[in-house]
DNA sequence: AGCACGCCGACT
DNA sequence: GTCGGCGTGCTC
């Protein structure tokens, strides 16, 4: 038989199929000779004859069979949805312990004593060797990894010399906290869940699960998850990766044992092997993970679900580009499944489908507990600035914070910090330069003391004084959260104050460790960015205090607005569960923005009326279709001669598809050495499909050996 | 991705 | 004369 063969490299030349004499079903991963040397490949179609000019080679052996005909369908749509290379999508779906190891088998080296060690065996000076010695008497046996961690080569070395131990191996599958097991609580649900759940389970289909921090979401999720497994199918569920905590995965396994299998960036490519044999074998019948999940080897998938489905963190920004929902709506509609979308927040794409009866809406208003959404007051900066308050801190929030460390209870302080280019706003009045063409905010480029606008590349000169009430108090900067933490211990000497951004948590755990000390009380002022934003509950929490609301408001982005609200939202619905009653304090230099408007009464559907008529006077997705063809290179006039080839390409399209066409060196315009320009365009819905085809066509035809990219609705424009 | 083939400069 | 630079092309 002829099979149609894969092989693993990833390059633009090899994204293709080569033929191959043998036998061996669809989907098997084999041995090939490729040129001259021995190759692993993926049988990607068996045909009877090949048309290729020349002898076929055979292949070496088939190892094993890890791409199911569920997973071919899958390639051959992210290829043509995403445009990336076969292979790269293979990699997605496949552990990488099986592109390395030859067998990939599961084997483990363990330790065991072996018969001449007794407890009686005397080891004299040597400590270490004794107490492994002690510990393998009692367990028996130890994996070679784990003895040689707590007790050192030389010590695990030295008694193997000695005759004392033996290795040998095992077959070994590890379970990723499978001792962390939280106990398991039987809830009865509300009416409004009960109701929730009744929609949801009349039909198979798509969903939009709309219900508000506190609503019982969870609980909802796990037991659609009951449901699939009790009518003998399998269940996914995403939840973007910050939420992924102990927590989370403390309730799944109290929940559903070792039906679980955990699949996140965290996992060691041994232990990411391990989950995914064992949903692949039916060992397990639940992923639970990021993004990558959604890859999950099950068959007959019953439910799949997106927590939080409006995070960005579902889009994939780099090298394999693509939309997990997108992923999950494929996988739903193959095995005939309903696919449910959750947040309190939607994403207002997602909403507009909904509204468009795409998705079946279904809503959650209510907190399970019948406590209330924590009021939110709103500071303005600007009134605090005119009554001689410089600081960081409005008079509300101080006092806040004092009497709530005075009652023992516990604040958590939210900085806001996107990105890492600022905008300017006027201290005074508020006034923030916008773009006279794009009306997005602009963003402050240091090196040439310029404002400049990331959609058209427009630059502005650095205006002296406020250009609408002429205020020299026109600025730019920003906050960290060591300058916050020693002002609020400064001011509130028994706060004991713990932060938390990319710098306390760069080590791995530390994460945990953070929340772990707020938590015991340890600490009772938690400062920290985005991260202390999403999932973690802490029942004593009673203040929210939110600095600077408006640096993701006036983000140079189309979704700054949609982003402050789904922030606001979420952080707010940090304060106050369980018994307390919490309050959030909120402060802005524009208290009167809608966002802000929209987000102190927690009215979704009134901030989406806005925002989506917004989008669609302005023309900004989902109204219109964002490309950017980013081209890089250490070369300058050659990433320069490639982006123009590209644009004038490009430009020859009929103009009507076009709001808009530009080429210009990308707002950064170096990295690392390498010169960016970039092509940028808003394509009309209508022609946006084959548009993007064909600009993807130009872009591998024109871009020579410029690094060239082709992004959809770029989260960032850097 | 590798690796062979191939055509011009500096060298024991 | 030759060794070797890496540009171009091919891999079923």
């Amino acid at each position: 038989m002829t099979l149609e063969v894969l092989v693993d490299i990833s390059t633009d030349d090899l994204d293709r199929v080569f033929d191959y004499e043998g036998e061996a079903s669809v989907g098997s991963r084999v041995l090939v000779p490729f040129g001259n040397k021995t190759l692993i490949g993926f049988v990607l179609a068996v045909k009877e004859k090949s048309d290729f000019n020349g002898r076929l080679k055979p292949i070496i052996k088939v190892l094993d069979q890890p791409i199911s005909a569920e997973m071919i369908k899958l390639i051959f749509y992210m290829k043509d949805k995403f445009f990336l290379r076969y292979i790269d999508v293979v990699r997605l779906l496949i552990p990488s312990a099986l592109r390395f190891d030859k067998s990939a088998s599961l084997k483990r080296l363990f330790l065991k004593p072996s018969d001449s060690l007794s407890a009686s065996v005397s080891f004299k000076r040597a400590v270490k060797q004794a107490a492994l010695a002690e510990s393998l008497l009692s367990l028996g046996e130890l994996s070679l990894t784990k003895a040689v961690e707590e007790y050192g080569t030389s010590a695990v070395n030295g008694l193997i010399e000695k005759g004392y131990a033996v290795k040998f191996e095992k077959e070994l599958l590890r379970i990723p906290f499978k001792d962390e097991v939280a106990e398991n609580k039987i809830v009865k649900l509300t009416d409004e869940q009960k109701k929730a759940l009744e929609i949801i389970t009349e039909s198979e289909g798509l969903y939009l699960l709309h219900g508000v921090t506190g609503s019982g979401k969870t609980e909802i999720y796990q037991r659609l998850i009951e449901r699939a497994l009790s009518n003998n199918k399998t269940a996914i569920m995403l939840v973007p990766e910050i939420s992924l905590t102990p927590q989370v995965l403390k309730i799944m396994r109290a929940r559903f044992g070792s039906d679980v299998a955990i699949l996140h960036s965290g996992l060691s490519d041994g232990e990411r092997f391990d989950e995914w044999t064992r949903l692949k074998n039916g060992e397990a019948k639940i992923a639970v993970g990021a993004r990558s999940a959604v890859f999950a080897p099950l068959s007959n998938v019953g439910i799949i679900i997106i927590d939080e489905e409006h995070d960005s963190s579902y889009i994939s920004d780099s090298n394999p580009r693509f939309d997990t929902r997108l992923i999950a709506k494929f996988r739903a509609e193959y095995n005939n499944c309903s696919l449910v979308l959750g947040s309190a927040t939607p994403d207002v794409e997602t909403y507009k489908l909904a509204d468009e009866g795409k998705y079946k809406l279904v809503e959650m208003p209510n907190r399970i507990s019948g406590s209330h959404l924590p009021p939110i007051e709103i500071v303005s900066m600007a009134n605090e600035i005119r009554n001689g308050n410089n600081g960081i801190f409005s008079y509300a929030l101080t006092d806040a914070l004092k009497s709530t460390v005075e009652r023992n209870e516990k604040a958590m302080i939210f900085i806001n910090r996107r990105g890492f280019s600022s905008f300017i706003m006027c201290r005074d009045c508020g006034y923030i330069p916008v773009c006279e063409e794009c009306d997005v905010s602009l963003t402050y480029h240091k090196d040439v003391e310029k404002l400049k606008c990331h959609y058209c590349g427009r630059a502005y000169a650095m205006p002296s004084r406020c250009p609408k009430c002429g205020s020299l108090n026109i600025k730019h900067g920003r906050t960290g959260t060591q300058k916050v933490k020693e002002e609020i211990e400064k001011s509130i000497p028994d706060a004991k104050v713990i932060r938390m951004d990319n710098d306390t948590t760069a080590r791995k755990g530390s994460h945990f460790e953070i929340l772990d000390k707020f938590s015991k009380g340890e600490a009772n002022v938690l400062v920290g960015t985005q991260m202390i934003a999403k999932g973690h509950d802490f029942s004593d929490v009673t203040l929210v205090g939110i600095l600077d609301a408006d640096f993701s408001l006036y983000f140079d982005d189309y979704r700054s607005s949609e982003r402050t609200f789904q922030l606001v939202t979420q952080v707010a619905g940090r304060a106050g569960r369980a018994d307390k009653e919490g309050k959030v304090i909120l402060q802005t230099f524009s208290p009167n923005n809608y966002v802000f408007r929209f987000a102190k009464n927690y009215d979704y559907k009134g901030f989406y009326a806005k925002e989506i008529n917004t989008r669609l006077v302005t023309k900004f997705p989902p109204f219109s279709v964002i490309v950017r063809v980013l081209c890089t290179g250490e070369d300058d006039k050659l990433a320069f001669e490639t982006v123009k080839n590209i644009y004038l390409k490009i430009k020859e399209l009929p103009k009507d598809n076009f709001i808009y066409l530009g080429a210009m060196r990308s707002p950064i315009n170096k990295i690392k050495n390498k010169i960016r320009y970039q092509v940028l365009m808003r394509l009309k819905c209508e022609v946006a499909d084959e548009t993007i085809k064909i600009i993807h066509k130009i872009v591998y035809e024109n871009k020579g050996k410029t690094n060239c990219f082709v992004e959809l609705n770029p989260q960032s424009l850097n």
